[in-house]
RNA sequence: CGCGGGGUGGAGCAGCGGUAGCUCGUCGGGCUCAUAACCCGAAGGUCGUCGGUUCGAAUCCGGCCCCCGCAACCA
């Protein structure tokens, strides 16, 4: 059986933080597995290169897009290599292969009439060149945490695909398949979107180059996700490369819940344009949040250096805690304590400390080499049993995508292991003569166990195997998935040596005394930030840069006017609009603004407040709202501009 | 009523109609092969809240409260 798995394309704007690294260990295991059982795996991660965001980067760095993003892929590969990722293929959308093939479609589509040329109408930050969608804006201004400057409303010339005209056959479909999107949760919340109705999807755009150039309209690039998706068949050399043949469709596509939207919905949809079949399944795995449960974000200072937590713990303990730790369908929880006590619960004490003292038993008892197996007693015979159990229900979760679940599973195995060798008591045994043979049997049990432990780990811990095999003086070819259930396989007269532990239990006081030292400093400075916030005027607030230079006549085009409220209402079911009624130069006029959480409706009716009189109008909740209220704010605190003495609605503000 | 997820011993989770369970932590005991590891036992929960269905509810139904994503939202 073939066997397609793919991790999305990462974005490589800066180095890869945890999520992109479980996905990919989660990817990983599975490939592994499935190569265990025989099957013609094809493993493909990659970059997703051609961002605008991408460009801006270079330049703050001074570098060409292609050098920059040449330096993060690399820490990519490296992290990949040092996690012992085995994909079979590493595609970058800025290579010929990719843009060969998104032309060829974007071409075929096109011509087929599913993608239109229209208008795209979106908030266009000038310093950054870019559109960003209306729920992108932070107070209405741009995202980017170097700019939040104020965007202006643009029309751009773009090219949109039918999203809109393939909706009810991807429902259909979705309906049809239980098993297309996982886990449920996230199907359910797929087919409300869908059902909510699809917009065609804005799939180029004219502001940058950098990207994939529309062949028969060159100033425009592919956006964005028509482009990254593709990925997966172009990797494979579509539409006529041998791997295209043989491994598409893809039997997983996995990820981040994040992004399963894209996959779920308009990848689907291109696909069916296109005529070509659909991959089998879209899992969208959970977040690894922090202890607190917020979100692991650099701005948040939470992000550990994935580099570094290797260095410390060894890739096999960090790929089994990412795997052990997200449960399926759920988020999991990222904190270094966490990492340190699975490590030293279940790999140290449990695990490795199983095989250390079976191994020293068979050294110091029978001078390292593993005796032959005996008559079973019932232990033995329950033992085999929990083998075949957890045998299927590991095949079984790690066909369900549950790393975690098979691994709970495979411990329960090494939990009986340890409570066997308290029930043998093999030092005991060794003192009585007349149980020699019994003790033989009991040894050679513990053997059996070890090489089984290293083919049930082999998934996830890929360096694991190898470590016990050469501890158990075994050829690596017994790493066979089907020997699992076996106990009788470890050749005569073969000699295990002690060596030293696996898994050694870990202090983490050892690295954070370091850290500890910086956190205090840093609470310091926290406890002396908060007594100055009782002393307004000695904080330094972070403002907002002044923007670019203008002349008067610009300034002159702002018609800004006094106007007197009438009458406000919460806007309902916002959480931050309020619905003015306002009286200038005599005439009605509506606003909406968003200060509904600083201002009752009571507060506003009466005061006379600064417009902008000639801004174009808006709707906003379906309100027409025509003009804005001039209102300061900071940090939070926001205060609309008032007129004090009695100025008729409608006189002039220069 | 925008959509979805969730509230279970100190922490993290499972259970989804019939004596409330797992991992970690805590306490007591055992063992001495082992990485101060392992094994056994105990303490600790009126399963968010109010009401309903039922012989019986953490589990089904309804109301309410709280948390977390997504969506919406600052002319």
């Amino acid at each position: 059986m073939k066997y397609y798995i793919t991790t999305p394309i990462f974005y490589p704007n800066a180095t890869p933080h945890i999520g992109t690294a479980y996905t990919t260990v989660a990817a990983d295991a599975f490939a592994r597995y499935h190569r265990m059982k025989g099957d013609d795996v094809y493993f493909l991660t990659g970059t997703d290169e051609n961002a605008q965001k991408i460009v801006r980067k270079a330049e703050s760095e001074g570098l060409d897009p292609k050098s920059y993003v040449d330096g993060i892929v690399e820490r990519f590969k490296s992290l990949w290599d040092e996690l012992d990722i085995s994909n079979n293929d590493f595609i970058r959308t800025t290579e010929e292969r990719h843009h060969k093939v998104v032309q060829a479609l974007f071409t075929k589509l096109h011509d087929q009439g599913d993608i239109y040329k229209s208008e795209y109408e979106g908030w266009y930050c000038t310093p950054c060149e870019t559109f960003w969608p209306e729920s992108k804006l932070i107070d209405g201004k741009c995202p980017n945490a170097d700019c939040r400057r104020e965007v202006e409303l643009l029309k751009e010339e773009s090219y949109f695909f039918r999203l809109s005209k393939y909706q009810d056959v991807l429902l259909k479909h979705i309906q049809e398949n239980p098993d297309f999107i996982q886990p449920a949760s996230r199907r359910n919340e797929m087919i409300r979107f869908i059902e909510g109705g699809l917009e065609d999807l804005c799939v180029s755009r004219t502001t940058f180059q950098w990207g994939i150039q529309v062949p028969f309209d060159p100033k425009h690039v592919v956006y964005v996700w028509l482009d990254a998706l593709i990925n997966y068949i172009s990797a494979l050399g579509y539409p006529d490369g041998e791997l295209y043949k043989k491994y598409w469709p893809a039997e997983v596509h996995l990820m981040g819940k994040d992004i399963v939207r894209f996959h779920a919905v308009i990848w689907p949809i291109i696909l069916i344009a296109l005529g070509i079949p659909l991959p089998k399944k879209v899992y969208g795995h959970g977040w690894f949040l922090s202890k607190e449960g917020g979100k692991i974000s650099k701005s948040r200072g939470n992000v550990q250096d994935s580099f570094e937590l290797i260095r410390r713990y060894g890739s096999d303990a960090i790929r089994y805690f990412l795997l052990r730790e997200m449960q399926v369908g759920a988020d999991g929880t990222y904190s270094e304590e966490n990492l340190v006590e699975r490590l030293n619960s279940d790999l140290a004490n449990d695990l490795g400390n199983f095989a250390s003292r079976s191994l020293a038993m068979i050294v110091k008892y029978r001078g390292g080499i593993v005796p032959n197996a005996g008559e079973d007693t019932a232990l033995e015979q329950e033992l085999k049993a929990l083998s075949r159990e957890v045998k299927a229900k590991v095949e079984e979760r790690m066909e369900a995508l549950d790393p975690a679940g098979a691994l709970e599973s495979i411990w329960r195995l090494v939990a009986r292991m340890n409570k066997y060798v308290d029930e043998t008591a093999p030092w005991a045994l060794a003192k009585q003569e007349d149980n020699q043979a019994r003790l033989d049997h009991v040894l050679h049990t513990f053997a059996e166990a070890i090489r089984i432990f290293a083919i049930l780990c082999a998934p996830f811990m890929p360096k694991l195997p190898s470590k016990m095999f050469r501890l158990l003086g075994v050829d690596q070819e017994m790493l066979r998935w089907e020997d699992i259930d076996q106990w009788n396989m470890i050749p005569r007269g073969t000699r295990v040596e002690k060596g030293q532990p696996l898994f050694p239990r870990v202090d983490l006081s050892q690295w954070t005394t370091e850290e500890e030292n910086q956190n205090m400093n840093q609470d310091m400075n926290q406890d002396v930030n908060q007594e100055q916030n009782k002393t307004p005027e000695e904080v330094k607030p972070q403002f907002e840069p002044i923007k670019e230079e203008i002349t008067i006549d610009d300034f002159a085009k702002i018609d800004l006017r006094v106007a007197k409220i009438l009458q406000a209402e919460r806007v309902e079911k916002t959480d931050k609009l309020m619905k003015l009624e306002i009286e200038v130069s005599g005439e009605k006029r509506t606003i909406v603004s968003g200060i509904a959480q600083h201002y009752t409706a009571e507060d506003l009716v009466g005061k006379s407040v600064v417009i902008v009189a000639n801004l174009k109008p808006a709707k906003l909740r379906g309100i027409v709202s025509q003009g804005m209220i001039l209102a300061a704010s900071q940090d939070g605190v926001l205060e609309v501009l008032t007129v004090q003495k009695d100025l008729p609605g409608g006189a002039r503000v220069k």
